[in-house]
Formats: structure tokens, C-alpha cells, sequence
DNA sequence: CCCCGGACCTGACACAGCATCAGATACCGG
DNA sequence: CCGGTATCTGATGCTGTGTCAGGTCCGGGG
């Protein structure tokens, strides 16, 4: 986050950091502003995006309105920075979930292995992806900026492997088709339970159409 | 909405349809709530559901606040109101898009037809479907109630598609996934197409995912 | 040890949007 | 044309937003 400029010798610091003032935080700054992130995703769990308040997060954290306003300029930059921190913190993990696997000596216990590392990544985290998705869709570029990168790794080695293997169709498609499968599975996990099907079935559902979608049939 | 009760005579109406003081709505009052659900829809094309104020919503339908509240509680049950009018609306047609198809005689085109009709379906009535979608995933009952309704159809003719032809797999989880797949890819198109991925190239994606899914390979 | 300057916090405030109600207005049948 | 009911809205209190000026905390120099 922050760099040095080798030119001028000036620290530069990711202006995101900066607290309202321009002031530059120290210790004591940046975990208040740690306190309100964590605050934000905590509420999160239990309170829909459109009600999330100043009020409450502040609470929450421990101090008052006035300071979230310190160091953020609304709830909405909460969770920009929130989703930036998950993409940053994610982006190469998911690529590793997809390329650090044996596809051709076990092409299907791969695509298990993919299918549930990602449901298991999208629930974790699922407050801040939902409302990354939200984001996304209403057309806020920044959201979509960010959303494309955390899932830049595991679509592109997504689509590295159906190019490599002929698979009928648009490698692009296909991968970014399935990624897309999985981020929804997990957001609509409760609900497909609901109907009957338990989890194990639907990660053997998923992976089923990884399987044909990226690495056909034998 | 309406019906009459055999056994008293009395004319039951939809308790949402009426006014704030419990008063039934007249050929005028219907017309103000019918103007209040447009401007809704139509404001949600471009503000984000988070940002969307009571005061706008009645300016936008040429009204009062104090108007809107006669029909409707908060935003939410506007949201609801429109998420309902939708699903009972489409729920018939789009049991019948998967249904109505010739899927032994022309299992290609079958799968395209359906994965064209549901990206079309999707794409128009996107900003409700986004809301709706949102409210499922954070937990809402009433939301997800009516938004399994609206898939039940698509999802129970695609299930007994899939039971009727042995694929591997669970029918169910199938049937749930790929409609889920629908509703994301379409949810998404513009982010996809910003990759290159072209309208076209994404429904034959699509449709091949179908075909496997549900129909299997020849 | 004290004290001082910058980093940090917050009470107070002005203003936007929410929600309610009493009273004004518009419409319909007679 | 008139009375009564359906419908609308201005006025109002209240909740949450966003901004200051001024107070508190803390670490380093004397």
C-alpha cells in the first residue's frame, strides 16, 4: 500500500489511507480504521446492505460518527475498501486453487476440489461478496474493477486449461460462464437446501459441469 | 388478487393492496399505486437500491410523500410488490420456455432457445431481479419465497427433463444450478462482454452447459 | 519528570430524508 | 347542484448524515 518514490525520495501513501484531514495515520489511526472495517463486516452478518448506518458502525466499533468520518467518506468506501482487501488477499489463492491441480491424472477429483474450495471462499466471505455482486451488477465500475480482478486468477487458469484441451466453445466463455456458476451456487447455497439438496450433492453438481465445461470427456 | 368467500358472500381483497388506514383502494387510488410501482422500476435503472428515497420515488410519480405511504409502507414493499406482480406474471411462461420444446428431436437448439429466452427474460426485468436476488441472499424470506416461485416452473420442467434421462447426478441439483447459471451469466453479461465475450458466443456457452447438464451427449 | 506539539477523538450543530396526521381537495352518485 | 367519501398534502417531530471547533491523548525532547 504504501511505496517509496525513488526519484524525489518522498514516501508515498495510497490516498484511500489518508484520514479526512489529508493527515497521515499512525498506529493508533489505523486501528480505529481496522475497528470500523471489522465493525462493517460484522454488522454485516446480521443487517441488510440498504440499513447499514453510520450510526451503527460507529457504535459498534466502539467510538463515534464523527470519527467513522475521519477515515472514511461514506459506508459505501467501507466497502470498497473492504472488497479491495478481499481481492487483494484472495486473487492468488484462487488461481492456485484452479492451476495447483493434477487435471490430467484426476481430472474429476480436481474439479471436486475447485468446486468446493470456492463455495467454501464464497460463504466464508459471503456478506462482502454479496455486496460486491450488488455493486457490480448496478454498473459501479470500481465494484466491477475489483470483483474482476479477485476473479481474474482463477478464470484465466480456467480458461488456460479448456484452450489447452479443444474443448467445443469459447474458452473465455466457458471459464468465466463457470466461475460465474460457482460465485451464484454459494450465494443461493441456503436456498437450494431448502429444496432437498444437500451440500455434497450440489459441490457433485458443480463440479460435474466444471468436468464437461473446461475438461471434456474422456 | 381478489376473491369471494363461498361461505360468507364477503369479497376478500389482497390486504397488501390496501391503503395505509385499511380503506379499499378505488379506480383512482389504484392508478396513484400503480404510477408510484412504475416510478420505482423506472428510477431503479439508474440509482442504486441503497440510494432509493421515498421522496424520489413520489416526486418521480408526480406525487407527495405523504401519497406513498397511503399504498405503501417503505421502499421494501414497493420492491416486494413488484417482485411479486413479475413472478406471478412469469412464472407460466417460463415453465413453458423450457417445456414447450422438441428436446428429442432438436436438443441443440432446444438448449439455445432456452438459454436465449432466460438471458432475454433476465436482462429486461434486471433491476427488480437484482433487488430480489440481493433480498434472497440476505436472508429475506419473502423474498426468496417469491423468487423460488418465480423459477419453480423453469426448475421443475428442467428437473423432470433431467430424471427422464438418467444423467449423472442429482436431477434437483441440476435443474437448480443451471437456472441459477442463467440468472448469474445474465446478471453479468456486461461484465463479461467487457472481456470479449460476445452475446452470442455466451448463449451458445450457455446452451452447450444446458445440453450436458440436463439433456447428456448423444 | 514534566511539558509540548501533533495525532486523535467527539459534542454540537445544520440539514436531508422518514413517517404521521389533521385538514384540504377532488370525485361520484343522487 | 349537493353531500359524502375517497384521495391528497402541508406541517411536524424524529432519525440519520456530514462538518466543525475544540478537547483529549501520547511520545519524545528538555
Amino acid at each position: 500500500m504504501t511505496a517509496v518514490d525513488e526519484q524525489t525520495g518522498t514516501v508515498e501513501i495510497d490516498p484511500d489511507l489518508r484520514a479526512a484531514d489529508g493527515r497521515v495515520p499512525g498506529r493508533r489511526g489505523l486501528a480505529t480504521r481496522q475497528k470500523l472495517l471489522s465493525a462493517t463486516r460484522e454488522l454485516l452478518d446480521s443487517v441488510a446492505y440498504r440499513d447499514l448506518k453510520v450510526v451503527d458502525i460507529a457504535q459498534e466499533a466502539g467510538t463515534s460518527p464523527a470519527t467513522f468520518y475521519q477515515y472514511f467518506p461514506d459506508v459505501e468506501s467501507v466497502m470498497l475498501a473492504l472488497a479491495s482487501d478481499l481481492s487483494e488477499a484472495w486473487h492468488g489463492d484462487l488461481r492456485k486453487l484452479v492451476s495447483n491441480r493434477d487435471w490430467d491424472g484426476d481430472p474429476d477429483g480436481s474439479a471436486k476440489v475447485v468446486a468446493d474450495g470456492m463455495l467454501e471462499f464464497w460463504t466464508r466471505h459471503k456478506p462482502v461478496l454479496r455486496v460486491l455482486d450488488l455493486a457490480s451488477m448496478e454498473g459501479d465500475l470500481r465494484f466491477r474493477d475489483i470483483r474482476t480482478f479477485l476473479l481474474a486468477g482463477a478464470t484465466s487458469a480456467l480458461m488456460d486449461l479448456a484452450a489447452g484441451r479443444r474443448i467445443p466453445g469459447d474458452p473465455m466463455a466457458s471459464a468465466g460462464v463457470v466461475v460465474g456458476m460457482l460465485a451464484h451456487v454459494a450465494n443461493h447455497q441456503h436456498g437450494l437446501e431448502r429444496w432437498g439438496v444437500s451440500h455434497d450433492v450440489l459441490v457433485d453438481t458443480v463440479a460435474g459441469i466444471i468436468r464437461r465445461t473446461i475438461v471434456g470427456l474422456p
